[in-house]
DNA sequence: GATGAATGAGCCTTCATTCAT
DNA sequence: GATGAATGAAGGCTCATTCAT
């Protein structure tokens, strides 16, 4: 009933994640968003004021709902680290499986300037806050050692990130089988964890 | 006896990691880099075919030394495990102690097309290879489990590189605070690793 | 009895006057004049069938105040050469007063193209025509000598002119200042005015 | 023997000379100054930063070989007011002869916007100043009242101004035509002029 | 009368790359 | 070895104008 409205707006958004996501950055054009979305180039600036707008919109939508997903899926777990293995496990698998995703969230931009290198750290300070709000409410309840959750969250996030990529990039691992691994090593060791010497230089001290 | 040949060769490199490092791939200019060379722009152009050549002799220059550096460091340690982290331990104090050497090896160019993508992989490959040799000895002398060390190795550098990323746009945490956590969590969750089920599932079954 | 009709046009030619001033013809965009008359770009289209017509409606309506307001002015002196150097009067001190009104009508448009050099023409013929009667008038009388009044209107009418501009520009001088001599250069320079030798040339006659 | 350097600067001025007196500053393109010099958009752009600043060269260099040409025909005369009359009268057939010149100097560019307007201000002054300085030194001799020589050089350069841009646009009157004239009512007008009141008036008094 | 989304033609500017000298 | 003028292929963005509602 109600008539959809800002529907032209959405259409850019959507052709834009896909010319951006098969071009990067800088290799895309508006004029491609454009033909994509059968609208002109003046079409497209109707609605974003420039192209760096668009593409943040695009990261944005996309950051939003995966980010809904993973609340979603991680929330039904009974404990907390339970909670935050399954945000590790949600993050992981929506990535590994739409490549698209995958490249407009993990990879373009970069070098885009000081602009998005802005955007990258607000992003990825988002996907870490996922992880480490459960990994508060995971030391709160005595499941793992009281470590700086912030930092263990980025290091989860930046494994997660480089297997993402590498499977991007070269096709290996598949992310499925992967993850098992993945989990085993950033849980067992986030409940190991400590501040303390490891490995070899124990048998030194 | 040998007189300094390609003395220029390498004041272009070294004028180009300043200006590939600060202003990223796209935002560097060769006349910039002709300029900081006291070369014109044609001078740039006899030694190297083209800008994006240029660009990964930087790179590859930069991960030369470190690859070195991280060997030479990590090579007295007697356990595996132990050369494990103190590989693990190098390339991250490198990378803490250089913006420079940190943007130009972990962020710049991801966007750059196709090309550099190629060049990503192998980079990543090269430094995640350093540390997979040792986690292979390391499971050869059983001081840890059995596990893939390819895709163990990637989680460690993929926390290193998040961590570093987060360094370098936030300025937070600094290298030398997070180093500790960052070994304890990987060492000792590459030593509990295992291919099941973990964490709040454990319960479950 | 007659309702205030075409009250929306003349809302738009009083915003298009203001809009035009500030930024001149290039600059102004038909969206600054649609958002400062509370009306969307369609609805200027509605009542002007272009941007130039509208400015140059503008322009008239600026140009027929002004010259009422002159001949006013300048009808109640007694002699006719008393009544054209009203005339110059009235013009100078009238643009000396609205910067807006000077800016629109001596310095904007001239390179907008042909069409706006007909205007030009048109609109300083009329100015000029306004001084050229009065003087007509002196000169059927006697009180200045059988000149060319087109072309000495032109020149009064030019001195005016940069007058104006050049305070419009410099804020120097005032016009209530330059105005005397404004008047005595040319007023006398009208009444001794011949079509022979003059100057430094006289000696050598 | 000394080859002509800066051969290709000089290329480019000449034909946006004509392409600017041509066409108008807004309408003349960068490539069509590009084509006119066999050259490419981007060697036009090798030599000058930007469409304005061509604009500008070629304004400057049209003042500065007007301004020499008037002050090298205006130093013979042996009166200061001779000398006077002579600049009016060299600023005068100059722009008379040559439309491209006089349109560039006198009507392109007003609505460029600021900068420009600066300009304006700039070139005028320069023009004023050279009737100026005579006007100075006919005031110092005796030859003219003392009045405000600035002011009075302004009056002579808007009537100048008017003339030819009449001129320029009607075709009438021929500059050699309305010449006479001009220096008649401006040569006298200064003569006898004062800062009293003039005129009608004087029989109100 | 009025809206505002959409058009579309166009223009300035950038810059990696080349090549005659 | 090096210069630097010149190329040329884009590309982002603007804005007067239109028209279905």
């Amino acid at each position: 009933m109600t008539a959809p409205r800002e529907a032209t707006r959405d259409r850019i958004l959507e052709a834009a994640e896909h010319v951006f996501a098969d071009k990067g950055y800088h290799d895309a054009l508006v004029d491609e968003v454009a033909t994509a979305t059968a609208l002109s180039k003046g079409g497209v600036y109707f609605h974003f004021p420039s192209k760096e707008d668009l593409f943040f919109a695009v990261v944005d939508r996309l950051a939003d709902r995966l980010i809904s997903k993973v609340e979603r899926e991680s929330s039904t777990q009974p404990t907390a680290i339970g909670r935050a293995e399954a945000a590790l496990t949600a993050v992981f698998s929506a990535l590994g499986k739409r490549r698209r995703l995958a490249r407009l969230l993990m990879v373009q931009g970069y070098s885009m300037g000081n602009a998005f290198e802005r955007k990258r750290v607000e992003l990825f300070g988002r996907f870490a806050s996922l992880i480490r709000q459960r990994l508060d409410e995971a030391s709160a309840a005595g499941e793992i050692p009281p470590v700086d959750t912030t930092i263990v969250a980025h290091i989860w996030l930046g494994a997660i990130n480089e297997l993402v990529i590498r499977w991007l990039y070269s096709g290996e691992p598949a992310p499925m089988e992967a993850l098992p691994i993945l989990r085993s090593v950033l849980v067992e060791g986030t409940r190991a964890s400590h501040a303390g010497r490891v490995a070899g230089e124990a048998g030194n001290g």
